[in-house]
DNA sequence: GTGAAAGCGCTAACAT
DNA sequence: ATGTTAGCGCTTTCAC
């Protein structure tokens, strides 16, 4: 492996001219200049990055932090996250976590070793502060509401979609809705809450779905909704991957759609348009490269992407 | 920040040792050792982890060549290639490329530059000759069928599988078969035109559907579908996604399925059981699994993983 | 314009 | 057990 070293000797000129060649700096006389390209072309060079990386002390690549690299929501995510970085000319690592800390502190410390110059956290299971004794090493971007100036963010206000979604219900006639979240805890969570309490009063627990992810989630819960005495008539659930397990399952057990259960999901992924489901839809492959942006950004900045309820036939 | 030398000074020791200490070597005393852990805590000592990569010569990283990372497809191979990636501690590089040749080059200089010691390439455009021009600069494993002692595979016998899915067309009285690719110069849709012809003889064109990747393509196809005057009676489809779009629009437009026309999708996808669709089931995620043990092994390997027909209500 | 030289921070062979 | 030393390969400041 022939190095820097050896051009410069070959050229007959110095390692640091040779640099200048490789990385196009000006200054360098044409002769020499093209010494230095025959050389490398002669020796087979090849760039060590890692020296590059070391030397410059920075690596021109960022990490993404995802649960589920798999599902669609976090995929279209990604994939804008991807083009963006691929215009910059950036590299991406990701990690995904299943939701784990262990694996979340991983990819946090990528950022610690110098590993990555900044890490996007399209979502989290570890508590805030954590993340945030890590925005010293390199900025750090999360896709969720936020707000202080260590930390940016990119987000859907989930408040007001959701209040979105049950105002359509409601002028719809629907008072009895019940919804899905991905898990109780979570922010998003209390902000559905919220919008919820605000236009029907006191929610019934035993109709707030937990763990809704993925269509199977979305069948589990279709027959949890049917066993009910007190069936909501419309439903408000987390992504339409669930609403399509959700509401084919209705079907396939006797129910009908939007007769018996109103169904709005979100995200307007392809599968709803091909169901014919009413859907809030969110810009993520915009969000993942709005994301991108701030993470290569010097200034911390906090961004909320529109979103927009589309009328079909489940609502 | 903090290195190594730093720690060694305030510890009264070498850098040596304190290198051994960090990496868990045999052979240092407990004070010794002691003295190094506090000397680094002291100091807010943080590795740098390129200084790793530039002095071992390697980066513990496999680079990931997806052309869409947000297909489900490609999506649950490099879920498994990170569940996999993770037990190892690996980490990982993606590069979305959406099949540009320019963009697959790029991922294989990754190779070359050290940056990754190995590479999968999960789908790709650029010739093969082209990416055996790379396996001297670390292991490159394929996700499609293939010989030789370059590069390592790991693949579904697409021939056997299709043949499955069109012998038990055949069976339920079909002749009338059409299928659809993802691109008709692609090596799977060989094998395909070849399982197709030994059972059926020669194909008519107009009965093989091209760039049929995602729902939409599938809703697309179902309509130059119905505008055929001989219309097939039976269609092997790409993927579920694919065929969920052409069922849904066969259903829409007024067509019964499998009444006018059976679907028979691939992968065994969640939404293809939600939609009662008979599919050929092909292990993906393992895929991916075993894609990484290529990549880091020493040999060189050839695996073929198995497929099932999963019989369900669309044919 | 060009080169010398001092890093970047860590590893590992060798010596003791 | 521990230290010395020579890298790993590239960048960049400074001097000429």
């Amino acid at each position: 492996m022939a190095n820097i070293h050896d051009i410069a000797r070959v050229a007959g000129v110095s390692a640091a001219t040779v640099s200048r060649v490789l990385n196009g700096h000006p200054y360098v006389s044409d002769e020499k200049r093209q010494a230095v390209l025959d050389a490398a072309d002669q020796l087979h060079y090849e760039k060590n990055i890692n020296a590059v990386h070391l030397a410059r002390g920075k690596t021109e690549t960022i990490g993404v932090i995802l649960p589920f690299v798999s599902h669609p929501y976090f995929g279209i995510i990604l994939s804008g996250i991807a083009s963006a970085a691929e215009k910059n000319g950036y590299k991406l690592m990701i990690v995904q976590t299943n939701y784990n800390v262990m694996q979340e502190m991983d990819a946090l410390d990528m950022l610690k070793l110098k590993q990555v110059d900044g890490l996007i956290i399209t979502s989290r299971e570890c508590p805030i502060e954590l993340v945030e004794d890590y925005s010293e090493y390199g900025r750090i971007v999360l896709c969720e509401a936020l707000s202080g100036n260590l930390l940016s963010s990119v987000f859907v206000n989930q408040y007001e979609a959701f209040k979105s979604a049950l105002s359509f219900l409601k002028e719809k006639g629907k008072t009895n809705i019940g919804y899905t979240t991905l898990r109780m805890e979570g922010k998003s969570s209390s902000a559905r809450k919220k919008a919820y309490e605000e236009q029907f009063g006191e929610m019934r627990r035993h109709w707030v779905f937990d763990q809704a992810l993925t269509i199977e989630d979305g069948t589990r819960i279709a027959g949890e909704w049917a066993a009910l005495h007190d069936r909501p008539d419309a439903m408000v659930i987390t992504n339409d991957f669930v609403a399509v397990g959700f509401l084919l399952e209705c079907r396939r057990i006797g129910f009908s759609v939007p007769g018996d259960v109103s169904v709005v999901g979100f995200d307007n992924h392809p599968i709803s348009s091909a169901l014919n489901m009413t859907t809030v839809e969110l810009p993520l492959q915009q969000l993942g490269e709005i994301a991108f942006q701030q993470v290569i950004s010097v200034e911390i900045s906090h961004m909320e992407v529109p979103f927009r309820l589309i009328k079909r036939g489940s609502a």
